[in-house]
DNA sequence: CATACATATGAACATATGTTCATATGTATG
DNA sequence: CATACATATGAACATATGTTCATATGTATG
């Protein structure tokens, strides 16, 4: 395990911290859409408008969204197509059946 | 956002909180390689066998790895093929550069 | 059955973290 | 420049969580 590889992993594991609270990852879902303003995260993943703006700093900081302002609004659309992809992909893993096998005790 | 993609996001969420954590996802990342005891484990990610074996036992119960005892050992290696193939992925994302665009302030 | 080794477990602790509330900042409009 | 609205920020708090240490459990061997 090198330097480089570890940096990546640091790297990798600060991408799923911050999606793995699930009013993050709902804001984050709600965003895969397209833009949208923090008052409609709020009303879609039901946390309040000062939450939603707590987690989007913590989501732009990390380059998994990105902000546009107009007007008097903020939107936020993803960062890069690399997480949509995974987070699409990954939905699509939780929603299909396990082909699990046995499991003691 | 129905019940049920709610139950998917809170199960998505679970797996990155565990994934979360740098030396969580380093004994995962340990394991892809096919069936790794747990003084490997604990040798390959500078841990201690404690801890390992406390991590293991969460992402087991989360049915990100499995375990199969043989002897006095345990090896533990990936539960399912939608986690491997996620992680390699997501760490080809991490390695490739960023198609970031402009970014205020 | 005693010993040695590998792994697992529980308690304790320090620290990180999600949420709320109050308040500040930014932006358009009269 | 006063008001209204949208968003952002900081402090405070309760709770979750990663780690260590001591000890227990499991397994093979003489």
């Amino acid at each position: 395990m090198n330097a480089e590889s570890d940096s990546h992993i640091l790297q990798l594991a600060e991408i799923f911290r911050l999606m793995g609270d699930s009013t993050r990852l709902k804001i984050i879902l709600a965003c895969l859409g397209g833009p949208r303003a923090v008052a409609e995260i709020a009303a879609e993943t039901g946390a309040s408008p000062s939450l939603v703006s707590h987690h989007l700093r913590l989501l732009r900081a990390a380059r998994i969204l990105r902000k546009a302002r107009q007007g008097k609004q903020a939107f936020y659309s993803p960062a890069d197509e690399h997480v949509s992809h995974m987070l699409v992909d990954m939905l699509h893993h939780v929603g299909e059946p396990d082909d699990e096998q046995d499991s003691e005790e």
